[in-house]
DNA sequence: AGCGACTATATCGGATACCGATATAACTCA
DNA sequence: TGAGTTATATCGGTATCCGATATAGTCGCT
């Protein structure tokens, strides 16, 4: 919201405009806290993902870049396109990530036979090793991180579920 | 405040089946294609609460931030550092959160009794109407999305699932 | 073939929100 | 009381996002 003056909802109560009261009375007991596990819980394994990035002298968006870009579908090659609907960037914000991780070495641009328009971007072999160390790192950690992470989620769908104490 | 330097490097070469060396090869089948379908869903889940929360003039922080205040444990009342701790963000960056998010009507400030450095932010009945409304609509998204996410964080912690093609 | 509409990517300017370094105020304790 | 510590705030710099716009390449229609 580039505007610092946002629309915020007078206080007084409007009854129902949707299907949502103003009313706070029926949200689950315990719903604030257990969203805000949840909330915690990505926010801590975002963290992690993100250092982990980091000592490998990536940033966390160059990080999902690469993995988006490797684990693309055999039958679509990764473009620069593909790349924004994967990280749910604006294309042009896309090519930006592309431009600068080839400026660093992580990826190369190549453009594609039959369409001249789209631009192929794949890893280089130094991009392969990082992003291997990456993914067994992540696989390590999910494995420890995941259980929990599940139990987070079962809390916070569970309407009738114990309070987190 | 990321975490601290994480175990990223290969902590000890287990001749077992645990893998740790920077050779390409053994990560489990369809491992890439896991994590990435993984890290997508975390994006559309994101994007969906950055969206709510721009829906109701907010920026995702500043929802975070609402929650976390709102979720604070009764006996700790919610500090500017409290807020920094949950939202993973260094003191001077919760520090300059919490003073948008004054600006814009969401919060107040108050100096805590018995230690006047502290300064307790609390919400203002603005913000609970928004919060509720926030709170909500996520509660109802990941009734749905939950199941979707489970499943991921299963399928990317088991070694021996099947591949998702 | 030619031309306009459309698609894919790139560039530019502006904005946001983070961090590190540093400043200020309040508390602790000897 | 004064040194050291803790909690918050301010300042300057930076990264990366977006919207608007520009440039190429492709498609379709006559």
């Amino acid at each position: 919201m580039p505007n610092p003056s946002p629309h915020l909802a007078a206080p007084s109560p409007r009854p129902d405009e949707t299907e949502s009261a103003d009313d706070p009375g029926d949200l689950p007991p315990g719903g604030y806290e257990r969203l805000a596990a949840f909330r915690h819980a990505l926010r801590r394994f975002l963290a992690f993902s993100e250092a982990a990035a980091r000592a490998e002298g990536l940033t966390a968006q160059q990080h999902q870049a690469l993995l988006a870009v490797k684990a693309a579908p055999p039958g679509e090659s990764a473009s620069v396109g593909y790349l924004a609907e994967q990280l749910l960037l604006a294309p042009n914000s896309a090519a930006e990530l592309a431009d600068r991780m080839v400026r660093v070495g992580l990826i190369e641009r190549h453009s594609a036979q039959g369409d001249r328009r789209r631009v192929i971007l794949t890893l280089t072999p130094a991009a392969e090793g990082v992003l291997w160390r990456l993914s067994a790192g992540h696989l390590r950690e999910l494995r420890e991180a995941a259980p929990a992470l599940e139990a987070l989620t079962a809390l916070v769908r569970d309407p009738a579920g114990r309070r987190p104490s």
